[in-house]
DNA sequence: GCCAACCGGGG
DNA sequence: GTGTACGGTTGGC
């Protein structure tokens, strides 16, 4: 089907121009609150809208008798129709499709029509729509945009959003356990406070100043780094004990709507769905930066920790002046000093902010095309939280009927081939390259038409070819204007967006059942292209006699002749590119001075700056003692440099420092954290015992909690000494530090209960009494073993044994004659 | 050694 | 008000 460029775009941002949009409430009755933001105003407008369900029958409803009424498009407005009447419309499409758009001015009241028509037709009780195929049905704030057309954020830069900060620094992670003592709050419009409760009857107070103070400020967002996780639950559980009211909603909203409100959110169907708490309030966008940093993540997959200080770093975002505070000690901090607390949490709402401008941006563009409210869009899947909503307004837009899943796709979860795997050799490469398709996939859609079949107007495609163009010309675009404008920002968030949606339009094919638009053999297809690419640029590679080490799915790594020069590599990526069919372009994604390639997935690259970079399983060490850390990081950066003495000797030098008790205890500890409840442990200690709950017993601990951290440590009596560290969270009995109000300022403050063991904690690191045998064959058998792979067998066992003088009756060659598994080009003689 | 189950983050 | 994460780690057999 040919479209039009215009009606492309409808289908993309949707057609209603409505600007500066940045909050909507609605409900199952047809009312819709909107909020608009003009400069430094907000408005607020109240409609009306009809609330409507896609069906794929009208029998269900015809069966319990309601009156139905067929409309062209809409049905009259609210406030002339029949109050009784179903309205429906019906859309162009076959049999078996969503061919009916129902209406009704009370959603609740269709939806148990319909339940009790298929409840007497398949004759069994149902709970809710969800679980028939027969209906389509979204939120109510989703409905009103879709039907209206309307988008967030039309004409609106993301630094015109008023957004706040908050965060609440707290005596105990759990609320059951302790009390919020201080809150920072800053926001976009220059604000930047903390509200404090020293004492605990001060915190009611706090809770109230609080409120006040964001309805005071009005902003349209409310963020922080897992603020659905800890922030938001806390505060609900301290407001429900002490009988405080969260109105954090804007005016306008009904008064219900004002409260904070928490619901469960879905994030699978399985045998177990997990759920997750989330909170929402009229008026209000409340965002989780947690949530943006995991999305960040699953796209570049190289962030170490989500933790907001660590992400900031990650991000050159943290101030050089920022202040750290270890979590268990604030409380004592606060105590001592509360201006440094302040300042920590000050800082921790400045970083949140800095986090939201460098994050945030692509969801607040994708606000501005999907038909979904701001706060989901931060958290939604790709595929079915932002494509398909597109794909279903595009589809009411047109009057045509929705696909409905076919049982097909029920039985095609995963089963098709994916994307291909090779590993070409182990062993230590030097002067590698990683060459890649770009958007490979994507491509693949487009160049080879590849599409869903139900997809009758061929959407998908249409809004692919559109996004990509786009995506082009913003990405020019955010070249060409200043760095850091207004404008850059906007080009780079709006080309970050639509890469999100490209990406998602091969997953969304092969989404199985659950999605509308899905088509698993289409899906199959695209892999199916994929993997001859692949194929193609490898054989290509082997013709020409290059290394080839791994490739998989899109990308390959391969050395090339020592004397080649980075441009020489260049043109000969450029060379295999202009091989592959049009619309496919091959990519040069680095060069790095070595790798050692271990298993498919596995292996460690040395850029030309000397960073080591570790990648898969195999060669991180789970257990993580900090002795054999050092070690492998050592041993692999001297195999990659082919510095084979520097091997032996970081071996050797480690097992002398075992043996001499150079390292202290916390060097060769390890953390384990517990899942068994002390009552669990405790029936089946008796025949199994397991060293991370012995470390407590023994240091007289009979009380623990499951998800707890333990480090501890094996003496040579093979008993297990645990390391309580600044992780280690422990309820003293009497709760005492939970009382916050100031000591006097003579004299000396007695050690709490958690300065005692954090004292006892230090000299017990320092201590010496460990299993050396056992931390020596552990750095054999778990941390040298991940290099086994680098060396020739006779070489392997050469250079980790731990006495040299016993290889003197064996027949050994020197040191200086080993050398890697080396991974060299055979370049085919050119006479 | 292999597989299923669990976790991520927050004070 | 609904959405399909995922890759690393741990614990049990």
């Amino acid at each position: 089907m040919l479209c039009s460029q215009e009606q492309e775009d409808a289908y993309l941002f949707g057609w209603n121009p409505t600007p500066g949009i940045v909050s909507v409430w609605a409900n199952r009755q047809g009312e819709a609150v909107v909020w608009r933001r003009e400069g430094e105003r907000v408005h607020c407008s109240h409609e009306r809208f009809w609330p409507w369900v896609l069906a794929t029958s009208l029998t269900d409803l015809t069966a319990v008798g309601g009156r139905l009424c067929r409309v062209a498009v809409l049905p009259p407005p609210l406030s002339e129709a029949s109050p009784g009447l179903i309205y429906y419309r019906e859309l162009d499409g076959p049999e078996g499709t969503y061919r009916f758009l129902l209406f009704c001015a009370d959603q609740s009241r269709l939806e148990r029509m319909l339940l009790r028509g298929a409840a007497r037709r398949l004759g069994r009780r149902l709970a809710s729509l969800a679980e028939l195929e027969d209906y389509y049905a979204v939120g109510p704030v989703e409905q009103y945009l879709m039907q209206t057309g309307q988008v967030y954020f039309r004409d609106l830069a993301y630094e015109h959003l008023h957004r706040l900060q908050l965060d609440l620094e707290t005596t105990a992670l759990d609320p059951h356990r302790g009390r919020i003592f201080l809150a920072a709050v800053r926001d976009s419009r220059g604000l930047a406070t903390t509200l404090e409760a020293p004492r605990e009857e001060d915190e009611p107070r706090l809770i109230r100043d609080l409120c006040d103070l964001i309805c005071q400020r009005d902003p349209d967002v409310i963020e922080n780094h897992n603020l659905f996780g800890f922030d938001l639950p806390f505060l609900e559980e301290r407001a429900r004990v002490l009988g405080v009211p969260l109105m954090l909603g804007r005016q306008g909203a009904p008064e219900a709507a004002r409260r904070l409100r928490r619901y469960q959110e879905t994030l699978a169907i399985g045998p177990e769905a997990r759920r997750r708490l989330r909170y929402s309030v009229a008026g209000r966008e409340l965002v989780d930066t947690l949530d943006a940093v995991r999305r960040h993540d699953f796209v570049v997959r190289d962030m170490p920790s989500y933790a907001l200080k660590d992400v900031a770093r990650y991000f050159g975002i943290a101030s050089a002046e920022r202040t750290y505070i270890a979590g268990m000690d604030i409380v004592e901090t606060y105590r001592r000093d509360p201006e440094r607390v302040r300042r920590y949490a000050l800082d921790d709402v400045e970083e949140v902010d800095g986090l939201s401008r460098r994050l945030l941006g692509a969801p607040f563009a994708l606000a501005s095309m999907a038909p979904r409210r701001y706060e989901r869009l931060v958290s939604a899947g790709p595929a079915m939280g932002v494509l398909e909503p597109i794909l279903v307004r595009s589809y009411l837009r047109a009057g045509a009927a929705l696909p409905r899943p076919s049982e097909q796709e029920a039985g095609s979860d995963g089963l098709y081939e994916g994307g291909a795997v090779h590993l070409f050799a182990t062993g230590v490469a030097e002067h590698v390259v990683k060459a890649d398709v770009a958007s490979l996939y994507p491509s693949l859609m487009r160049t080879f038409a590849i599409g869903p079949r139900c997809d009758r107007l061929g959407v998908l495609l249409s809004i692919l070819g559109r996004l990509t163009d786009l995506r082009l010309q913003h990405k020019e675009a955010a070249r060409q204007a200043p760095p850091g404008s207004i404008e850059a920002n906007h080009h780079a968030a709006t080309q970050a967006a639509m890469k999100i949606l490209i990406n998602a339009a091969y997953g969304y094919m092969g989404a199985g059942k659950m999605a509308l638009f899905a088509d698993a053999q289409a899906a199959a297809e695209v892999t199916r292209r994929g993997r001859a690419i692949l194929d193609q640029v490898v054989e290509a590679l082997r013709r020409r006699g290059l290394a080839l080490i791994e490739a998989d799915t899109d990308g390959v790594y391969f050395a090339v002749p020592p004397e080649w020069s980075e441009e020489q590599e260049r043109a000969l990526v450029t060379e295999i590119g202009a091989g592959l069919p049009s619309g496919i372009r091959l990519e040069y994604e680095g060069r790095y001075r070595a790798m050692f390639s271990h298993e498919v997935k596995n292996y460690a690259l040395l850029t030309y700056d000397g960073r080591l970079i570790v990648h898969g399983v195999a060669l991180r060490s789970s257990r993580a003692e900090p002795f054999g850390e050092r070690f492998l990081r050592r041993a692999l950066l001297a195999t990659m440099l082919g510095r084979v003495h520097e091997v032996r000797t970081a071996y050797l030098e480690t097992v002398e420092a075992l043996r001499a008790r150079a390292l202290p205890a916390a060097d060769v500890a390890t953390q384990v954290r517990l899942t068994k409840t002390p009552e669990t442990y405790f029936a089946s200690r008796q025949s199994h015992q397991e060293p991370a709950y012995e470390a407590l017993i023994k240091a007289g601990r009979r009380q623990w909690f499951p998800g707890e951290r333990v480090r501890f440590y094996r003496t040579a009596e093979k008993q297990y000494v645990w390391l309580p560290d600044e992780n280690t969270e422990e309820v003293p009995a009497g709760q005492e530090w939970l009382a916050l109000a100031p000591t006097s300022a003579e004299g000396e403050t007695p050690l709490t209960t958690m300065e005692r063991v954090r004292q006892s904690s230090k000299e017990l690191a320092e201590r010496r009494d460990y299993d050396v045998e056992y931390y020596i064959r552990l750095l054999t058998s778990s941390y040298a073993a991940r290099l086994r792979k680098a060396f020739a067998p006779e070489d392997f066992e050469a250079l980790f044994r731990e006495d040299r003088q016993l290889s003197l009756f064996a027949e050994t060659k020197p040191l200086e004659q080993i050398q890697p598994r080396w991974i060299r080009c055979q370049l085919p003689r050119s006479d």
